[in-house]
DNA sequence: TAAATATTGATAGCCATTATCAATATACTA
DNA sequence: TAGTATATTGATAATGGCTATCAATATTTA
């Protein structure tokens, strides 16, 4: 289920949290910017135009926050920047990312679904995350 | 072709760098601990067993340069933390890393040559690099 | 409304990695 | 083989994203 402005309080309260004003202006950046993959710094600087007194602790805070309670997910292109992206609900997705401009293209495919059961077997590994990631060049960087 | 320190000499030449002797011990140390997944700090504290002057600088250093020259390859299994394995010219192979004991357990697999060569044609994008990871339990730990 | 509890902002601290730079080692050249 | 250009080293300061701390404040519950 997707998080919303409407269910952010319910969902907080089910794990004991509280809803505040800062967390309600970080999601809604995050719904506003949705597919953007920001960074804590670029969420900091967008809101700090609507809440100039707001922390940068509590930008990371509550990042982490929205990723234990499954309303974001964190995601790393590059080492040393961590980036945020809305759960969606829908099927999970992977990222094609260009070494050159930066783009990043996002794909989802059932084949890597069958290759993990595969693995689990051969293995006898139960997956419960991947991060799959491919680097290159985009059409327009070749 | 696999790095020894035979040929260690022409490799650096080629690039116009210079055989020293901290490059010559840390390559030796990343061959008798071949399977290893050293870390930057692990690899210094066995060099200094060997060479008490080495400095923590060169070992950052040289595993960047052995990177760059396909010597090693850099692995994060754990953001902040990155490690390094050679580069043995077989096949590439990925990681299934447990959450609990922190195994890893390596596969390589030609499904995912061909689904990458499927993205490619997709997306039109050229595939230089990717990052492929399985997190989850081992058969000990689940 | 009060009390219990969670959250905030400011800031100091952390820690793996990088940058700096003078001293030194390597490798090419004559 | 000595001389020279160039690369490398060790020590250490700096970087930078992130986290811990803590008193003040806000939210929720009773």
């Amino acid at each position: 289920m997707e998080a919303t402005l409407d269910n952010l309080k319910s969902i907080l309260a089910a794990s004991n949290y509280k809803l505040t004003a800062q967390r309600k202006i970080i999601l809604q950046i995050l719904i506003d910017n949705r597919g953007e993959h920001l960074s804590a710094e670029e969420v900091y600087n967008i809101v700090k135009t609507e809440d100039p007194g707001i922390g940068l602790a509590t930008v990371y805070r509550t990042l982490e926050l929205f990723c234990e309670l499954g309303i974001i997910q964190q995601l790393t292109f590059d080492e040393n920047c961590r980036r945020y992206e809305l759960e969606t609900g829908e099927e999970h997705h992977h990222h094609l990312v260009c070494s050159k401009c930066g783009k990043v293209i996002e794909f989802n495919d059932e084949v890597l679904e069958e290759f993990e059961s595969e693995l689990e077997k051969k293995y006898s590994f139960k997956v419960t995350e991947h991060k799959i990631k491919f680097y290159g060049y985009c059409e327009d960087c070749q």
